[in-house]
DNA sequence: ATTATTGGTGTGATCTCTACACTATTACCA
DNA sequence: TGGTAATAGTGTAGAGATCACACCAATAAT
């Protein structure tokens, strides 16, 4: 049998960009790196891939290992693979989005772990070319949104419309006339009306609605046109 | 300064999988694997990510290397990680799509290297995992072209309608009333009409069309919409 | 001159999208 | 306890997009 034993060999990262919803902002979970070099700097989580695991596998681990966070949804992105990327060695990264109820995790990250949740719009320096992995993922996250159902990933199992529409009108950094989204929404077919309200965010209360499952992972990769205008994507 | 000198490295390798249209039908560009393991079997354009490269420079060299290609449309993919997927040694790719004018090329790729044209409906059994790489660039040509004007980078040119018709009708494996497509084409405003007319395939003769190239580059990321019904596009 | 072949064009019906404004509910406070 | 402020919820008409559909035009070959 054959070796490639002349060719060269690299470390393999995984990166990772969560994105959480807290009802009024769009967010990122980042970490101070624990280890040199760029110790105590902002980082994505990320970790290398291990001779045993899959980059799927490894990126799962990396995030129950840094965060707790398990079975969340979470996609490959795009792999980076620039010389120079990091100072110390050559390493590839493969970059994943992760979309994360934020409730469910809160308190468990902020205690447990040393990651946090920070505002989309506040992020600050991150090392090596993580800067640019967030960039792509807003892109990212914003065009297949603009596609297919995924913000549902962001909310609780109950929501109501117009933290619904709260959080489109996040992620596209636009405003949606309500009962146009509420048509569009609704036409999907996707959402089930509860007969209780969440009465937290106002006075009247606004219906609680969920997902209807089988609908949801059967449509998934259809289309669904939730956005007006999605031309007009700005990146 | 600290090493990562506890982690494992790996091979790292670049697929491309090569898409070209002879006005007729759809093909990938194939080669017969010049080492082992898996010598004389069929496989995509791939080789190792050398370590003073980055992975875009990676794939256009083994392009040029195996083809002679070179300036072609190439867009990373997916990157691939099981564990066991090269039998020898473990090796991650990064697998891209090429789009290719077929005629430009023909020739050269047939005389000067051992690559060949092969229908994408008869495509030979492939080594490791390109099966699953060929299935998934179906798949990424077939999403991407019904949102962007992708499909052009197949054709030369100089192109006719029936030619570009011909070409979504391949892709998409349907068919489109030609009243409507050119409708939509036309409304796109990427096509400039010239004068002249193709004779070869009629005999009252198609007039050519040529890409606006401005309009072009500048709407790449906008949505279009030629393909009726693109919810039901099948995977 | 006839025929066969492919290219090119328009309209009306239906559906979708968009813009737009008022009433309902209730917690809170005066 | 009545009023007020705040958010939730709903319908319609005009414009625009999409779809289905059929005939004439050009010309090479015979």
């Amino acid at each position: 049998m054959t070796k490639y034993s002349k060719q060269s060999r690299f470390l393999i990262a995984v990166d990772c960009i969560v994105f959480g919803f807290d009802g009024e902002t769009l967010k990122l979970l980042l970490i101070k790196r624990s280890f040199n070099p760029e110790k105590d700097k902002w980082s994505l989580m990320g970790g290398f891939v291990q001779a045993t695991e899959s980059l799927d596998q490894a990126a799962n681990r990396i995030l129950k290992q840094l965060t707790g966070l398990e079975g969340v949804y979470l996609e490959q992105m795009y792999s980076f693979g620039e010389t120079n990327r990091d100072p110390i060695e050559r390493t590839i990264s493969v970059s994943y989005f992760a979309l994360v109820d934020i409730h469910k995790y809160e308190k468990q990250i902020s205690t447990d772990f040393h990651a946090e949740w920070v505002p989309l719009k506040r992020i600050p320096k991150l090392i090596f070319d993580h800067q640019e992995m967030v960039e792509l993922a807003k892109k990212s996250i914003r065009y297949k949104a603009a596609l297919h159902p995924i913000l549902f990933e962001l909310l609780p199992s109950r929501f109501t419309l117009p933290q619904l529409q709260n959080l489109y009108e996040s992620v596209f950094n636009t405003s949606i006339d309500k009962r146009n989204f509420s048509k569009r929404v609704l036409a999907t077919g996707l959402l089930i009306k509860l007969t209780d309200k969440d009465k937290a965010g106002s006075k009247r209360g606004a219906y609680y609605y969920q997902l209807n499952m089988q609908k949801y992972y059967a449509n998934f990769q259809a289309f669904i046109n939730i956005i007006p205008n999605p031309d007009s994507l700005q990146n």
